[in-house]
DNA sequence: GCATCCATGTAACCAGTTACATGATTTG
DNA sequence: CAAATCATGTAACTGGTTACATGGATGC
């Protein structure tokens, strides 16, 4: 299976915390990339055909958490555990066989697989670093070995600086008879990723600070 | 013709202000997005192609622009008129009949007509205030008149302030129990969407600015 | 003379969308 | 009992991409 899509990436790495069914996976992706209109039914069902015809992803029964470790205070918080809560509570009606086999029309909750967990950091690994995609890695950046995570934030680092440089050439080119709000856009463009920039430096910092943290206790233990 | 294509607009954007042929309106239009890696022929031509057959464009043989206002100093830029002028130098081959029927191996230039001009217009006011899309509309904002010109900066902002409502609520919802990299991705992502607020509040101040004095003016004419 | 850029176009593919079909459960 | 929300899925379409085919002009 080819690495490309998105969406399979952002359904490993949310299965990877738990197990979901599709339709709850959808309103995670949703407010996981925050912005645009949700991904669509269309995309997200076929995708999870797909995981599961790779073994990546597989229909699962009961719960998958043991109990919540915290005691769930009354909060009238509909998401987090207890979605799976819900899957277990109202789960796809036992009378009239409806097994795995022909389904009535019940929630079908998806784990992931030890092969799923390989797909999800080979997709992490993955070396584009445009926007959608680079979004999405962060968020499950975690999954990632300290090593990875580091050139992950250096690659897109790179690419933003790259960016910047080609900018200052074509700008020369054009000489400064922009129009006004071509010209804005351009300056608002510059920033932006100037402020990404500045918030990878950050990022970068703090992996580098943990891996030569990591590398002194290693030391440590060694001698 | 559906009004939605992007590729479409930045071809009649970029033709309405001066004739230009395929291969230059790919490079221009890469470096107005200034980011991704440039639209591909694959998309370009057929798209020449719709708008075409839309009669929203037209192939022309001779320059538009009479001369260029600016004497061109040999500062070695070239790009600009300079495009138009090399297609008129080395323009296709008059020898053996190869008229705009069946072409040889020449490049085929590119204006607008009426109907572009308008069809222009339309996507430019039509509502949708997605990343890709608002750029270009920014990029070619020059032609819309100063309350459309307001009116697309507002849809904007109100757009990207729902947008903070939004993640407000979903935040509430899930505690702050989140991953450290995904807190970091959140805060960044809201920042930058409070910088792109900023960013318009100075655009549409100066819009209103713009509109009054041209009350103003026009007070004073009427009075 | 060969590589490289200029230039146009087509075909196959791809990751998504909208619209549709279907049905169970909850709530006013 | 009707409307809304939960839930799964398919088919048609869309707005692109990559890879391919073709060939003229320039530079080294």
């Amino acid at each position: 299976m080819r690495p490309h899509p998105m969406i399979e990436l952002a359904i490993l790495g949310l299965l990877r915390e738990q197990d979901l069914h599709g339709y709850e996976l959808r309103r995670r992706i949703s407010d996981l990339a925050g912005l645009k209109p949700a991904v669509s039914f269309g995309a997200l069902y076929p995708a999870l055909g797909r995981l599961e015809g790779a073994a990546a992803v597989k229909a699962v029964e009961a719960a998958t958490e043991p109990a919540p470790a915290v005691p769930l205070p009354p909060t009238g918080s509909l998401a987090g555990e207890a979605a799976a809560f819900l899957a277990r509570r109202r789960g796809p009606r036992r009378d009239r066989g409806a097994g795995p086999g022909r389904s009535g029309r019940a929630r079908k909750v998806y784990g992931i697989t030890d092969q799923g967990e390989q797909l999800l950091v080979e997709l992490l690994d993955d070396p584009a670093t445009d926007e959608r995609s680079f979004s999405l890695k962060v968020a499950f950046c975690r999954y990632l070995t300290p090593q990875r995570r580091l050139e992950l934030f250096e690659r897109r680092r790179a690419d933003l600086a790259g960016r910047l440089a080609g900018e200052r050439t074509s700008r020369r080119t054009m000489g400064d008879r922009l129009d006004l709000y071509l010209r804005s856009l351009r300056e608002h463009d510059h920033q932006t990723i100037q402020h990404d920039i500045a918030w990878l430096d950050g990022l970068i910092s703090n992996e580098r600070a943990a891996l030569s943290g990591a590398a002194d206790l290693e030391e440590d233990t060694t001698s």
